[in-house]
DNA sequence: GCGCTTATCGCAC
DNA sequence: GTGCGATAAGCGC
């Protein structure tokens, strides 16, 4: 794979509705350690409808979204989108994160 | 329990 | 060749 982000976008994708994964679950699927540049990945976000970023949340079940920037533009509109989905997003983190998150 | 630092990998400059 | 970046985990206080 010499395209990372690319690798990135199809696990992404595999990612079913209503769910939410991890940097290091994507990293893990790719088996590799760059959880920084998933993300870095995502940013660059190509097929935006088709990898939903926003489904991508830390270890903890925080958004993380960009260092903090949340709150303003970039994630918490795409929360309600998540919440329209099945996924619950509270102060910038997913509910029973721990049952939605998905798993290759 | 909370905070800070170190570790890791790929890409851009 | 060096630095940076949507994190993660470990250690310290």
């Amino acid at each position: 794979m010499t395209n990372f982000d690319e690798a990135v976008y199809e696990v992404l994708r595999k990612v079913p509705r209503g769910s939410v994964t991890t940097y290091k679950n994507i990293a893990n699927a790719l088996n590799t350690k760059a959880y920084r540049r998933v993300g870095t990945s995502l940013k660059n976000n190509p097929y935006a409808p088709e990898v939903p970023c926003h489904r991508v949340v830390k270890n903890d079940g925080s958004i993380g979204g960009f260092m903090g920037h949340i709150s303003g533009s970039t994630i918490t509109k795409k929360i309600e989108l998540l919440k329209s989905e099945g996924v619950e997003v509270i102060n910038g983190k997913v509910v029973d994160f721990g049952k939605i998150c998905w798993r290759g």
